[in-house]
DNA sequence: GCCTAACGATTACATCTGTAGTCATACGAG
DNA sequence: CTCGTATGACTACAGATGTAATCGTTAGGC
């Protein structure tokens, strides 16, 4: 288990995070901000998704309320860890390096994880 | 422009970016450790990237040295900015309190954190 | 009861990716 | 000069992905 979830999909799933269940139709409006997929379309990364088990289904009638099987936190994760041992040896502190130089982190930003970080350490 | 690199290419890049320009046996050799690819593997990734833009080519009699195109800070930069869009809605904090939370930072980690940030700020 | 519209399922198809084999060629050993 | 070998180019092919059309079925309106 625990296919990769491809960006396409993600979108789909992040829909499902956001409020489920939905049915395809209502996925599919909620995506119409976002992406111009067309109904079919939207039903392809449906039936994927429920194929990879990142998405559970309970029929009513004939049609198909659609679940994520997965958490958000557990995608969300398992693509953070990826990302920083691709990139970054595993270590969180390069990437935050990075933002900091290439991306000039906001006082804000600072601010915010440095609060963060004092929590952690009580 | 600045095509995609796939998780195969990326391999290759890592290469070239610790050590180039390498000629295709000099890269296929650095990626025996880690990969298990054929040295024919290892050409058409090279050939892959070069039509990307990714690397540049030397002719060197009747081989070629190959070479980044782009800096790898470039690359980081892109695929994390990715990430913390697609997945932190662009904010850094997020992404560092999700590691702090499913990933248990060190207090190493949390240190070096810190002592970056407090360094920002002079 | 019949037709239509809405569903999920199936099929389609181009491109990208992982992985590698084959081909033409030219350099270097002898 | 000849031949094997190393090299880049080209070809191959299955699976993933983005994007969508079509098909068979059935519930609901009339």
């Amino acid at each position: 288990m625990a296919e990769r979830i491809s960006d396409a999909e993600h979108a789909v799933m992040e829909v499902l995070w956001d409020h489920a269940p939905l049915d395809a139709q209502n996925i599919y409006d909620r995506l119409s901000d976002s992406q111009s997929w067309t109904l079919a379309t939207v039903k392809t990364l449906l039936s994927r998704l429920v194929s990879k088990d990142a998405l559970t289904t309970e029929a009513e009638g004939r049609k198909f309320f659609y679940r994520p099987a997965i958490e958000r936190s557990a995608y969300v994760s398992g693509e953070s860890r990826r990302l920083v041992d691709r990139l970054f040896g595993g270590k969180l502190s390069p990437l935050v390096a990075q933002f900091a130089q290439a991306e000039k982190l906001s006082a804000e930003d600072i601010a915010e994880i440095e609060a963060l970080l004092r929590e952690l350490k009580t």
